[in-house]
DNA sequence: GATGAATGAGGATTCATTCAT
DNA sequence: AATGAATGAATCCTCATTCAT
């Protein structure tokens, strides 16, 4: 489903050879397929046929179904933490109000999840199994995210709504509503209601994330 | 190559049979590593092993690993639905605005979640995977209390904040701020945080949440 | 679908006991499984259920699966042997050419199978496996079977038309072509053909039966 | 889960590789298991010891047990089949009585069977289960050379001896005392008996078969 | 780089059998 | 005599992985 394909991290290249499309093809078919089934769902003979390769060719660009998965997840979520880190060290940095206008930086975030709607199911599958697959590099950059999220968060909330000791829970919140509208969207759709990842809905929900956020940060003014 | 089915796999006596304590403590067993690993991380030597029993064993309680598991969603989504089905139901045949007091419904649902915590992840999982492995049963369960809940919602929700297209999406954030809480809460005391199942982590997050219900429907005045 | 039911050879009392009736059940049951799908293609719990009853119980009347088999086979084949073995050292006591009249004897072996049309199977299928489960018993009830039929034939065959030497053929395909009228009836039927063990079907066999053996044994006179 | 089949396995090359000798080492063990002790009670694991290989390996060549089945079956009847389905065609294109020799076509017959006796067992076997696990292909192939058999024999049998409604009968009798001689050979035997599948043994029963046919369907007299 | 073949490990399930009730 | 529960052994089959070609 995805359609971009960058290069794999591991290899850069100047011209992409065939077999950097071939990896290429392969992390976007197990991106869906992870994303789709899980981890232990997922074998590598749903990739390969995917693909239009047979197995043991996958060996060729990747050592094994968890370097696999690994490469999913660092390709995929890499972009999504690099901009929340980001967002979080900026804020830290100011000492304005966070954040000053909630907005653009929500738009920020669904204009990447947009463009890859399994990275939040990616992401979600990761917290049930409690990051159990989790590469350490991939841990030690989220942990902290949270952490200054908290800090960030404990400036701007209007402390007349939220305690500070709600912060985590403020921030858990945002996250879990974010990415849960795109994990359940393929259930919502099936189970009779619209599609949540059309152009419309996408942007009624851009809408009501940045209310949601604006309301719940700034003090009791409606927009 | 049987045609009669000799033994009924779930009824009831009246004294609890050593049978029932068996599948009592299968059951008990596959809802934690169910939720945990999922379906397919789970074997049934996982299963066994955690009730102390041989593989073989299992079948004389279940007919197959995917009866099981339906016997667990069963058992476990049956009180949650059964909850919100009243409470829409009861919001629906009300004409006062809904909900008129939040905080009691809230603590309801969060009461039955805090006494299995499992049970999130285990939703969670299910709405990720599409619902593929929900029964039908079930599956017609959930579908009209989305649908009457947003009906309800949209009854109460202070529309000068929340377009009434907006409020599929806020039942699902706050589908998701509940559910996602205690799915991500063995990951969130991994990463270094706090053990958000404590008592005082439960009581702070059911006051969010009341906070947040209330603060959404009601019109722009804090409590 | 065989109807009557004697009671098994092993216990044998004035009046038949609600557990002789079971034991006859499961000969009976037993008896069609086995001949329909042979040994290792038929379980006790096929068994079990067509009786009516639950596996265990099954070990109340016989001591395992081959010994229910052993008892099938014995109860099944034992008329068969019996008569067979009655007529054969009929034959080889008198000093007429044997078969005096062979109308009567082609007729009270069909009786025989026809009341047990599942015989036959039982028979090939043992045959099949090289006699592979038969008890030494049986075994040794079956090879001077051959041996005197050959003996008997021997005399009786028209030399003009099979020498010697052929006799062993002869009394093999005698057999081949009675009891695998029988076994291949379902299958025959089920090919497009009409019922072979319907009443007039079986007269036409013993008719035919009979006119083979008068016309292989007799001198080239026609009936 | 896999949509698409990628390996075609019955191809063949113009040089045999190692795989389809690997395939035809399958075969072979497979049709020796298969016609000894039938489908239900040859394990693969037999098959696979037998070969040489590990059960896993079996799958690189035959997609199930039911699959390999098949495979045998068709390997062995087809020339079976393709030998029936021309005599009989023949038989029925041309206007003689027939057959108009039969020594040539129980010799050909024969000669199949002789080369390898496993076949005679393994139709047995099929005919005993009703043909259950016939293909459709198989099936369709069988059922019209009985029939046209049926209509070839109805000309040339001796109308003096045997009645119309007969053929049938006489038909299965030939069938059956063909296959059911190497059917029995090994329990013969072991009963003591010599050894039917002997150069000598199986030229008598050659020559008792043609002798059998030519005196069935010619009129009175002997050759 | 691609793949046919092979395989150790393991997965769900069935089966005959036992035993306490 | 009947059976619910338990289980060792085995069955078919899948999976990730390796290796020679």
């Amino acid at each position: 489903m995805s359609t971009t394909a960058p290069t794999p991290l591991t290899t850069r290249r100047e011209h992409p050879t065939k077999g950097d499309r071939t990896a290429a093809a392969i992390l976007a078919a197990a991106e869906d397929l992870f994303a789709e089934k899980g981890y232990d769902g997922t074998t590598l003979r749903d990739v390969a046929d995917r693909v239009g390769i047979r197995i043991p060719s996958l060996y060729n660009h990747f050592e094994s179904k968890e370097a696999l998965y690994g490469a999913v997840l660092e390709r995929g979520l890499g972009p999504i933490l690099e901009l929340l880190s980001s967002v979080v060290a900026e804020a830290r940095a100011s000492e304005a109000p966070w954040p000053p206008e909630p907005r653009p930086i929500v738009e920020a975030m669904l204009a990447v999840l947009d463009a890859r709607p399994q990275l939040p199911r990616l992401l979600l599958r990761e917290t049930l199994a409690g990051g159990t697959r989790l590469s350490p590099e991939l841990r030690d950059w989220i942990a902290p995210i949270f952490e200054r999220a908290g800090e960030a968060a404990a400036r701007g909330v209007d402390e007349a709504r939220f305690g500070a000791d709600q912060v985590t829970h403020l921030v858990l919140a945002i996250y879990h509503v974010v990415v849960g509208y795109y994990a359940i969207a393929p259930f919502y759709k099936q189970l009779g209601g619209h599609d949540l990842l059309s152009e419309e809905a996408r942007e009624r929900q851009a809408r009501f994330v940045a209310d949601l956020v604006e309301n719940l940060f700034s003090p009791n003014t409606s927009r």
